[in-house]
DNA sequence: ACGTTCATACGATAAACGACGTACTACGAT
DNA sequence: ATCGTAGTACGTCGTTTATCGTATGAACGT
């Protein structure tokens, strides 16, 4: 299930002479191979609002352009958000990579453009457009 | 296959008084206003592999065409497959009316190309894509 | 060495989900 | 009246999900 490298987190018995995490051998993440996205996985991914907020946050950004986790305020506690953004990563819509102490976390636009045209765009357009409607409707006089 | 007979559908209430015990007020199916159908909904429910085939199978009927619910084959039982057939139409993403025995099927394209321009046919054509692609794939040589 | 920050792992929990079987209802035809 | 066909209601079962809290780890400054 943890697609997170144990390779160095597995020591945390020193016991001298065994496997001491003296090389970080940067941590990885494991994303699927654009032939292992699913259309159901990826819409199942963005069915939620949580995880359908972080990619409307992520989507505006440049090509290839990174966010760390943090950047993005969800009504969630960070252990949740942890779930979500993985969750996003398991079906391939986002990619995620270590800098520092921060997880950055982009679009795999690429990705999705070539095996689902259109369909990405198509999903934020109409929630852009559906939050559009909402936005008037409380303005409007009740 | 698609000539259903719709001369004698409409009539359930009978003129004579109010309701005639003989039309125990024609079953009806609550559907979602077009202002309650949420993109979450919608995706929630093309997320499941049956549900996407129902809605493949619907989607090249011709506008507000109908088919009944025994006229896809899905490999679950009949319970089920009442069960995704609901959540398609709770979600809006179908429309489902009573024609004498049958229950009979339609896509909400209007209601859904109104309220999220292109997601159908994106959703729908990324996955004729898709499997496209797994069809060439299985007969490739392995 | 120490503390801060960012994010994870783990464990728990309550809810939702997908699937089933059985018993049932509604309608139309025999 | 009875039967068959089409679909529902209900209860169950096992899995997944969304959420939390707490403890932990990794990188960076001081």
């Amino acid at each position: 299930m943890s697609n997170y490298d144990r390779s160095r987190t597995i020591v945390t018995t020193h016991e001298k002479g065994d496997r001491v995490p003296t090389a970080p051998a940067a941590r990885t993440l494991d994303h699927p191979e654009p032939g292992e996205i699913t259309l159901e996985g990826v819409l199942h991914a963005l069915s939620d609002p949580m995880r359908l907020q972080i990619v409307r946050f992520l989507w505006p950004l440049e090509q290839d352009e990174e966010a760390p986790c943090s950047a993005i305020d969800l009504a969630i506690t960070k252990s949740t958000t942890t779930h979500h953004f993985r969750v996003l990563r398991e079906a391939g819509v986002i990619r995620q990579v270590y800098r520092g102490t921060a997880k950055m976390n982009a679009l795999r636009r690429g990705d999705l453009d070539a095996l689902f045209p259109g369909l990405l765009d198509a999903i934020l357009t109409a929630d852009a457009a559906r939050r559009g409607r909402e936005d008037r409707l409380a303005r409007s006089p009740a």
